[in-house]
DNA sequence: AATTGCATTCCAGATAATGGAATATGCAGG
DNA sequence: CCTGCATATTCCATTATCTGGAATGCAATT
């Protein structure tokens, strides 16, 4: 009953089971993940809803404040998304238990760290320490990217049990980012054979070029939250040399927060 | 039809126009604003819908990603607001636009930098720039604090035509923050006279004791888009009469954004 | 075993969502 | 000024979905 939640790909999420609210909810990230504001007549091609209702559905979203208009009878994302997501991240408790951990990892090491949960085939990035005070939750804080060819993603699968890795990798649809994205489920498996055997991942810029990165998983006592820490630096300055000295600290993290997690939030405690 | 959608008061959001979507998102933001993990009976009790009614759409919002369940089954966030939330800040067109303008004034006057938009009764922060690098989303962006008592809710105010003014005004619930927080119409209203007179608002550690600011106007040529930036910094730190010093800046930056969204984002680019 | 305090499920009836078709609106070019 | 085209918006009979009071399930507690 508590399975395959995840809204995996971005194309049709709500298939019936949650009734109106999932259609709602599919224009809406129809809407959202676009690249740029949507007239009408756009999103009823990519929906798959008729235009009577679909025009109902977006109405009443604007009504809500979760779309807005421009003049043009565009839609565009709206600021209650934004507050909703204040308050998530705010009172994410995971979060905080991990934050000093990551504090220090970055001071260890001094690129940039990320933290992300594995949620159905994506990892979302909840948190990050970074020095260059670019800074801000434009980064990456909230974003989703696949399991498949992200050093979090792939570290987050092998905390997995073979039933759940299973299920994931059955719902895997590959896309080519970089010329070493793993583009099937082969040669995606022998590399997470190899990073278990380790205790880490790599991720060889597999999804952007020029990147890369070392990750190590995190878990609760009971597999209900997993997850990933990692440090990541541009290509020219780190080195697999130099992933493979960082490994030891990024594993000392990991574990550091799985233990905290299950001691702070103690049985039961979930994430957000 | 576009009026006081809002979604204002923490109380009841949505009325009924909206149908079903109205009422589970308020059911959402229960859940979304407590402190605390909620339980089913605790959010049958603050919310004013029956029992089975609740219990499905719980279970379908925790069925899309929208809330997450712990072990003992009481409910929180998820991780789907995260998504949805960076995606509407990221691409968001007017904070592009804003952001150089808030990192020369940051440079400008070394203290805490804010951009807030107009909702309803409500400012919501879109941005900030600040020296510490405590940094992070955490502090503000997605915030959403009332008008009466905040620098920036002030100065949008201000920028306000008369007939929408009204409305606001009309719809403010007061509650007491600080010693210094307005409590009536009529005082804050001369306060934003005051306001207006200058071209910039203050805030007086009406919000949060020791904490003061000055803020400026920001609108499109249609004022569909109301906003302000401010300087915001520590009593000890930050004097009355160095936020008349930094009145000026503020205002220039104000007008620079105000002048930019005109020409950047055209007629009917609205903004998020 | 009985009780209490929950969460969860049921199902007839009420209501709001559906969707095809008609209408309105805005903007070209004749 | 009219006409045609491409949009967005509204209508309304039908029906799927939501509603909500009451019954049931499930664990702790006494």
């Amino acid at each position: 009953m508590q399975g395959e939640t995840s809204a995996g790909s971005p194309a049709k999420t709500g298939q019936g089971s949650t009734g109106t609210l999932g259609k709602v909810l599919a224009v809406l990230e129809t809407v959202v993940s676009a690249d740029r504001p949507l007239r009408f007549s756009d999103i009823l091609v990519l929906s798959d809803q008729p235009r009577g209702t679909l025009h109902r559905q977006l109405s009443h979203l604007v009504e809500e404040g979760m779309l807005t208009q421009d003049r043009e009878l565009r839609y565009e994302p709206g600021l209650r998304l934004l507050k909703f997501a204040h308050r998530s991240w705010s009172k994410n408790r995971f979060r905080a238990v991990a934050q000093p951990h990551l504090r220090r990892l970055h001071e260890e090491t001094g690129e940039t760290v990320h933290l992300g949960v594995l949620n159905g085939t994506e990892i979302i990035y909840v948190d990050k320490v970074e020095s260059r005070q670019t800074v801000r939750m434009e980064s990456q804080i909230g974003n989703a990217s696949p399991v498949y060819c992200t050093g979090l993603g792939k570290a987050a699968l092998c905390a997995l049990p073979p039933a759940r890795l299973a299920e994931v990798l059955a719902a895997l649809v590959f896309h080519r980012f970089t010329e070493n994205t793993h583009l099937s489920v082969a040669s995606l498996g022998s590399d997470l054979d190899a990073a278990r055997g380790r205790g880490y991942a790599f991720d060889r810029e597999e999804h952007e070029a020029e990147i890369r990165c070392v990750a190590a998983p995190i878990h609760d006592a009971g597999f209900d939250l997993v997850a990933a820490v990692s440090v990541t630096g541009p290509a020219y300055r780190v080195t697999m040399e130099q992933l493979e000295i960082w490994a030891a600290p990024v594993r000392r993290t990991a574990v550091a927060i799985s233990e905290d997690v299950d001691i702070r939030l103690g049985p039961g405690g979930r994430f957000s």
